[in-house]
DNA sequence: TTGTACGCGTTATCAG
DNA sequence: CTGATAACGCGTACAA
């Protein structure tokens, strides 16, 4: 800036100015400055700004995997908005962790973020700690809670699973199976869908867990133990999500049985493929571009200073009915 | 840092050592330092770090969408190899536009990165320019090109697209049909299938484009415009992802074609999902968390300011014949 | 409208 | 092994 400075005949605060706030500055100067940018292909230090400002417009957000669509579209959905208030995204991936969580909340601290995104509520004790000292807004998306660290929005991950079981009830199914992946809240899911199946039927719900990232794979393979190892013989399989519902439904038609009639399939998350399967997916939406969005404009409520009504934010979700189950 | 030097009866000089470089203070200081830290949860601040080190260990990463699987995959594989050493990724989305691309670059590069990860060869000259005044090593990834900024990881569109038309022919497919997304580099491919395919038969390829994103409900509606406005009656379809491919063959069972014996369908990627189709997806394998991967070392040389024997990486593909085609 | 002086929290350099 | 001192490049008073 002092060199865009000397050549347009102004100091350096003047162009600080100009940049940050062309309106105080005059116009003459204004371009000049200008042309002075434009020569020299000068490129402001957002570091050094970060520094003198204790500001740094740079927004942490740590997914367990950008590969899992579902993160990946919800913070697809908090970026946009945050981009398009002057925030970037530092973006780190833990794997599912709590421990390697713990590591990058500490690494992107210090990097000074304005505010933090994580995904879920189970945090090591010493992340709550770094975050509450950090002292700066920190939204948990994906799943709710009555302690948040500071806001949250997600939706009732037992309640969806009760859902799911009293959905199963009504349309009569009386023999069921659950198909989940190895994540904490697909594991809750399926809790609470057993748990309210039995209490309105007396039936104990066979499951069978897929330990690796859901996939049609797993879908397939999980099928099959339901069937060789738990002597699963029809009736409706509750899946953690639409891929392993759709790799139960391929295996099925695999197998020779027909999908509703012989197998019914009910998936998670309903993904952009489901309606287009055949039969098209019986799922439960979770509208997570949304999540994301609600989660950016609560932190920049929160960013700008304004009260915060509810820390909370139970976006809620919606079984949609479809051919499958 | 000064803070806790005083708790630890240093100066603030020692406790920057101690934090670098543990090796050059004594252990008995150390100890103190360390227990001082513990004791007010003191975070380093890296952006004062950058500053006067005028090394950020940031790496600017941008992508044409990060709920695309491939990007996904690559950015993925990319930031695995960084993170292990010690670089943190700023992620932004173009949304495939160029002239966004040059805003998130200039914006990037105002955080002084200490290297940039960018998506396809195709770039504004302003781009361009922003890129090679920065004087930071750049890789591109995704493509290939003779007169790359810096790096380059990828493989030929060019040769994938003729390397599926030789296949079609050898296969003995004497009517075909692509089916590709708007992107530049899935119209690459398409156009030279359609040219080899041409060259080695005489006849025209009929073709459609999906205009969104790549999804089942593309591949559907693709096919039904093959049939209907272009009176595709059967042979081989050629699609520019895995994901039309799919969409491709849904529609396709909907309407009581068999495949492959009636409509044989080729996709692209070899995602995980395709071998576990039915009938398996015959596609092209990328190897993307490979390309992410090479990409990171190549960028790790440069940074290391070791010679690059070659500017270029070409990764490759591989036909994979399963039961679609 | 513009300029001066200072500070942001580190690292690098040199001296002890 | 440790400390003093000067950058790093910008924002924020405050003054003119």
């Amino acid at each position: 800036m002092t060199t865009i400075g000397k050549l347009a005949g102004v100091s350096q605060v003047t162009v600080s100015r100009a940049l940050s706030d062309p309106s105080k500055v005059s116009p003459e100067t204004m371009a000049r400055i200008r042309e002075a940018i434009e020569m020299t292909g000068f490129v402001p230090n957002a570091v050094a700004g970060a520094l003198a400002s204790q500001k740094s417009h740079l927004i942490s957000a740590i997914v367990p995997s950008i590969t899992n669509v579902v993160h990946a579209a919800m913070v697809q959905g908090f970026s946009q908005i945050m981009r398009e208030q002057g925030y970037e995204i530092l973006l780190s991936e833990t794997g599912f962790s709590a421990q390697d969580e713990e590591k990058l909340v500490a690494t992107h601290l210090s990097r000074r973020p304005d505010a933090i995104y994580l995904t879920g509520i189970h945090h090591t004790p010493q992340t709550r700690k770094m975050l509450l000292s950090a002292d700066i807004p920190v939204v948990e998306v994906w799943d709710l809670t009555d302690t948040p660290i500071d806001l949250c929005v997600g939706f009732s991950h037992s309640e969806a699973g009760r859902a799911m079981a009293e959905f199963a009830v009504q349309e009569g199914y009386d023999r069921v199976a659950t198909v989940s992946a190895n994540d904490e809240r697909a594991q809750r899911r399926r809790a609470a869908f057993s748990k309210r199946y039995a209490e309105l039927t007396g039936q104990d719900v066979p499951s069978v867990t897929w330990a690796a990232t859901a996939s049609l794979a797993g879908g397939r393979d999980s099928l099959r133990r339901l069937i060789d190892e738990h002597g699963f013989e029809g009736g409706l399989i509750a899946c953690s999500s639409d891929m392993l519902a759709h790799g139960v439904m391929i295996e099925a038609r695999k197998r020779g049985l027909k999908v509703p009639e012989d197998l019914a399939v009910m998936g998670f998350g309903d993904q952009d493929f489901a309606e287009h399967l055949v039969p098209s997916l019986t799922t439960v939406r979770v509208d997570r571009p949304a999540l994301g969005r609600v989660a950016a404009d609560a932190l920049l409520a929160r960013l700008r200073d304004e009260e915060v009504a509810a820390p909370c934010n139970d976006l809620g979700f919606r079984i949609v009915r479809r051919e499958s189950a």
